[in-house]
DNA sequence: CCGGATCCGTTTCGATACTG
DNA sequence: CAGTATCGAAACGGATCCGG
């Protein structure tokens, strides 16, 4: 968004307003999906994003509550952002945007069985996803990932 | 998006390819929960995008298939926007970005009696909605309305 | 009038280089 | 590794004009 537009009464403007860039929605999808969390992890895996603009998406997705930034324990060189709860609310939309463009890509490049599964159960992938990702795991990537969750549960569960 | 990206292997590219720009999704919401069709409307409603801008989205997602383009039958000045099935098929991402606004906007300004029917019961609201709008109607706007409609059939329905 | 197209100053982006 | 500084290029957005 160039340029602060004018305020309307509409069921999604908050959250056009919060993001209205796409790199922040890649942001959030590292994060959600794969279990990044600091600045290098970002940059290296966001579709080659630049340093500045990642800074600056950072710093507004911080400012509007979404992630919050802490420094690492281990490494004190690193920092680690992390979802909010409102970040976290976040997730269903995504998860609703993987589930379209799985539908629609030509490519297909998201793992049909999962999202068959999330749109078999919503409610409970929603918060098993929700929790899982609270907790510092991520959807696909890492041990305690949600697919290797739902694949011992397995596909009755 | 400035710029092509390089493309990668993820959920939900697809979907941050096809839009990257928030003016598009609100004509898409414009189309879904107010039953704007033309390019005047658009123009009007949108938080006053210029006209440039305007048909410079309005093109891009008729190229994408999201959006389809008609003559109006009744004033052949008009042309008709409407949303094709792929178009449709983002009705649920619209409702999830409505209910993070609802929940999270500090000035509220979605009907939040209308948010909380629709996570009370996703599966039949989603489909209820996609078969109002495809018929040529909006959630909020004009006669047989998604709102109207469950206010006849009352809330225990 | 409606649906755009064109022109043009301004803003923001994004690649690279650089710093703590 | 985690960011800032610089700067050219691209997109935006306001105004205006045009065809039907």
């Amino acid at each position: 968004m160039r340029q602060r537009r004018r305020r309307s009464t509409c069921p999604i403007n908050f959250f056009v307003e919060a993001f209205g860039d796409s790199w922040s929605f890649l942001i959030i999808r590292d994060i959600v999906f794969f279990g990044k969390h600091t600045f290098g992890e970002f940059a290296s895996s966001s579709e080659g994003i630049a340093s500045n603009i990642l800074a600056s998406r950072l710093a507004r997705l911080e400012q509007e509550s979404i992630l919050v930034k802490a420094p690492d324990e281990s490494d004190r060189r690193k920092e680690i952002y992390s979802l909010t709860e409102k970040g976290l609310d976040l997730i269903p939309i995504l998860l609703e945007m993987a589930n379209w463009s799985a539908k629609h890509d030509p490519e297909t490049s998201a793992p049909l069985a999962f999202v068959a599964r999330v749109n078999a159960d919503k409610e409970n992938m929603f918060r098993l996803i929700r929790e899982t990702v609270r907790a510092g795991g991520a959807i696909f990537a890492g041990p305690g990932s949600v697919v290797e969750q739902l694949a011992v549960a397995g596909p009755g569960s």
